[in-house]
DNA sequence: CCTACCGATCGGTAGG
DNA sequence: CCTACCGATCGGTAGG
């Protein structure tokens, strides 16, 4: 293992001096907690290889999380966030429910595959079991809120006979299919986000 | 943390005296390990959690297995060695595509949800990329020549009109849907893998 | 397969 | 946010 270079002392006050800087430090190790636990999951990862990512000291991110657990849990909190706004934009528009949930399958592929939501949204559906169970039920509660939308477009798909079942069942497989995306894709094949979101849509709904 | 209670030393040859006998032994190892490995992850599941699980102490698992990652191996390929060899049967019966596809369903998810296979499979299915790369490269050969199962019942779904399309995207799509339900299957819940199975069927096919 | 042990690493903290 | 550190735990091994 090669020995980390050691930062050298700057003498600016280590407080920091207004929100926008602490935000700023914070949202960095997020973003580099969330790209670690999908490369290594949560529990491979440890504390210094976070710090080590935004060039801290290994006690430091305690300053801004009072736990291991706490990262995990921002993390996964913004994983269904992201998702959930994502999605909410073309389930709310007032295109034809055929053309509305091919949009949304592309939103919520975009944001699984695409470089600024993959992170925290492997993390959200493969970490989610080291949450402690309090923050479990947030994110299931979120989960719950978020699957309504497509539970409700299911439904007017099956109206207009696009679908012959809009069980809960149905829902699942959807999720499945889209979901299992981050085992397979690959950043430089071929396929797009669209292009499977059209194709998921063909499989799957009936003219 | 509860002390485990201290074996009482038997006076009897520590050595395995005939195969069986380690065969045996190795394979709780083994089975434990499965288990483990699907509730808490590969990282978390330390080599005492392990072995307590058998009664052994800390130390001996190393003299059935030459490092956690051996073990981890194991119980990878012998999930997609399970997997393999449950659909393979009604996949190669003579039913009309239609019915054996849905059996192949059955299987498949007979495995994933079932008491026997769900450890490994779990574990397959969510642990693998914490193999070495040529144990990885193994599993996805194995997986490989598995997924050729599907492909040809898929293509010859299509040869009948019950599918548009044959592509590795359906079928990736299909992998999606089953594989995901391990995420939301609940054993005292009232659907059985072959509800399950005739519901995907139903959702994928054309008459 | 157990006993006894090792060096490395881990999450987290006190004090500045 | 760093320095310096702690107790606990980890994968693995020697010797029987």
């Amino acid at each position: 293992m090669a020995r980390v270079v050691k930062k050298a002392p700057v003498s600016v006050s280590p407080e920091p001096t207004f929100q926008g800087e602490e935000t700023n430090r914070r949202s960095e190790l997020v973003r580099a907690a969330g790209r670690l636990f999908r490369e290594k999951g949560y529990s491979a990862t440890t504390i210094r290889d976070i710090a080590d990512a935004v060039n801290m000291r290994s006690g430091s991110p305690f300053y801004h999380f009072k736990s291991k657990q706490d990262i995990l849990r921002t993390v996964a909190l913004d994983g269904i966030a992201t998702i959930h706004a994502a999605v909410a934009k073309p389930a709310a528009s007032n295109k034809a429910p055929r053309a509305r949930f091919e949009a949304m399958l592309t939103a919520h592929l975009n944001v699984l595959l695409g470089d600024e939501g993959r992170d925290i949204a492997a993390t959200l559906l493969h970490e989610s079991r080291h949450l402690d169970a309090e923050a479990q039920d947030e994110v299931i509660r979120l989960k719950d809120a978020y699957e309504g939308l497509w539970q409700a477009v299911l439904k007017e798909l099956k109206t207009d006979g696009a679908l012959t079942d809009d069980s809960a069942l149905t829902r699942l497989f959807l999720m499945g299919a889209m979901n299992w995306t981050t085992q397979w894709y690959r950043h430089d094949g071929g396929r797009s986000p669209r292009q499977i979101a059209r194709q998921l849509a063909k499989l799957l709904l009936r003219d």
